[in-house]
DNA sequence: CGTTGTAATATGTATGCACATATTCGGGCT
DNA sequence: AGCCCGAATATGTGCATACATATTACAACG
């Protein structure tokens, strides 16, 4: 009778929820109750009803219960792909061209995401992706050399920045934007759009402690959509 | 000394990830061996672990061990914040005007998010919503009457089409997609831009099994950007 | 030489128990 | 009435153990 997975216990628990037979709000049996009910340990109990907390379904309070939330979706997870892969997923060939590479100092918008002064010269390193022949996104990084020594002697043609990072930095954290921005001179004529053109943008940070490591804006092709299942 | 928590093994394992003392694609040692040199129980790793790796910094498989992700930041959670906490978050007075509801059939693009023949009619629901008296962003949502019945008659000037749909049908699946789009005319009236400026736009379809329940598409004001952090 | 079966191995999961911790409830005191 | 404190309660966590399961390595076999 050891038929009672976790999993098993969660589909239920989820199957009481989608089917209002516990309502948003409603409290629900506790632990031990359930797993007397389902036949199974509390432990196995908790183990299916902490993930579904985890996911913002259920509210859960010491002494308090369990509720279920009102709000039933308040959370999305995004797989944040390679661009590579990303590219190599549509079933097109990736392509990957340098366009630029120069110690720089950073504008304005790169000093705040990253906090430092801005007489401090970075390297920035802009490139261009494509799929299938065709400009997919481009890319325009200013990676801080303190933290990434080394990167100033890199070949960055062959290896791309990320990879590089990835392998020669440690990370401790970052952050991550979506937004839309309309194309600039620049960017129209790499991603073969018409200037002002409503463009889906990423913009990633990373941070080694204190130190920030690498700031980089992604600028998707017209049309990109990033999508995900709830 | 059993102040070994599943955290501090978390900790642990992270601090050694980022420290490189576990380079990107190294074998980790085995449950059991940590267990021993942390001074826990094989399951309080295991479950320090099994968090990391669902969070993509590692990849465990039965047999061949556990390894560091070579891709460290594979996945990013978002809060989908309801629109009014989002602009309350922010200090603002929300607002909320309704400015359609209608019956009609639904245009191309919602037929095929929706999976539905372009012949049955859908009730549309349009509605502004205000960030401190200013445009924030536009909700154009179709509900299908057969999946949330009673909706035809629901007072939706008051209660949100969303919150009604909350609190009415049951909810089982759905996906939601980011992407920027040019404002067209009447995005551009209600937001109170220029027509063809980038828009970022959140596009979210919900189901009750097989049965599409609802789909909204969220264009908003010019500078909204969507944050987490890594 | 490839193929297949089998044993070894690391992770995955269930269980019973004990204790920790947060929160609420209610009683008793002022 | 109001406040404080202790008891009750539900979840959170750790541990030892046992067994399940996927995967790899390797040896036997045709």
């Amino acid at each position: 009778m050891t038929a009672m997975t976790w999993q098993a216990v969660q589909a239920e628990a989820l199957r009481r929820i989608r089917t209002r037979e516990w309502p948003p709000g409603a409290r629900i049996p506790d632990e031990e109750d359930l797993a007397r009910e389902l036949g199974c340990a509390r432990t196995t109990v908790n183990r299916a009803l902490r993930d579904l907390a985890d996911a913002g379904l259920l509210d859960r309070r010491r002494r308090a219960g369990t509720h279920v939330a009102t709000t039933p979706v308040r959370k999305a997870t995004f797989e944040i792909p390679i661009i590579r892969q990303d590219v190599e997923a549509r079933g097109l060939v990736h392509g990957y061209t340098l366009l630029t590479r120069a110690m720089a100092p950073p504008d304005a918008a790169t000093c705040r995401a990253l906090a430092l002064p801005g007489d401090v010269p970075l390297l920035r390193v802009v490139a261009l992706h494509l799929a299938g022949g065709a400009p997919f996104c481009l890319e325009d990084r200013w990676i801080n050399p303190v933290a990434a020594p080394g990167v100033e002697q890199a070949d960055l043609s062959v290896t791309s920045a990320n990879e590089w990072l990835v392998r020669h930095t440690a990370f401790s954290g970052g952050g991550i934007e979506f937004g839309a921005v309309a194309a600039d001179a620049v960017q129209a004529a790499h991603l073969a759009c018409a200037p002002g053109a409503a463009l889906f943008e990423i913009v990633r940070t990373t941070w080694a402690g204190a130190d920030p490591i690498t700031a980089v804006r992604l600028t998707y092709a017209p049309g990109y959509r990033m999508k995900t299942a709830l």
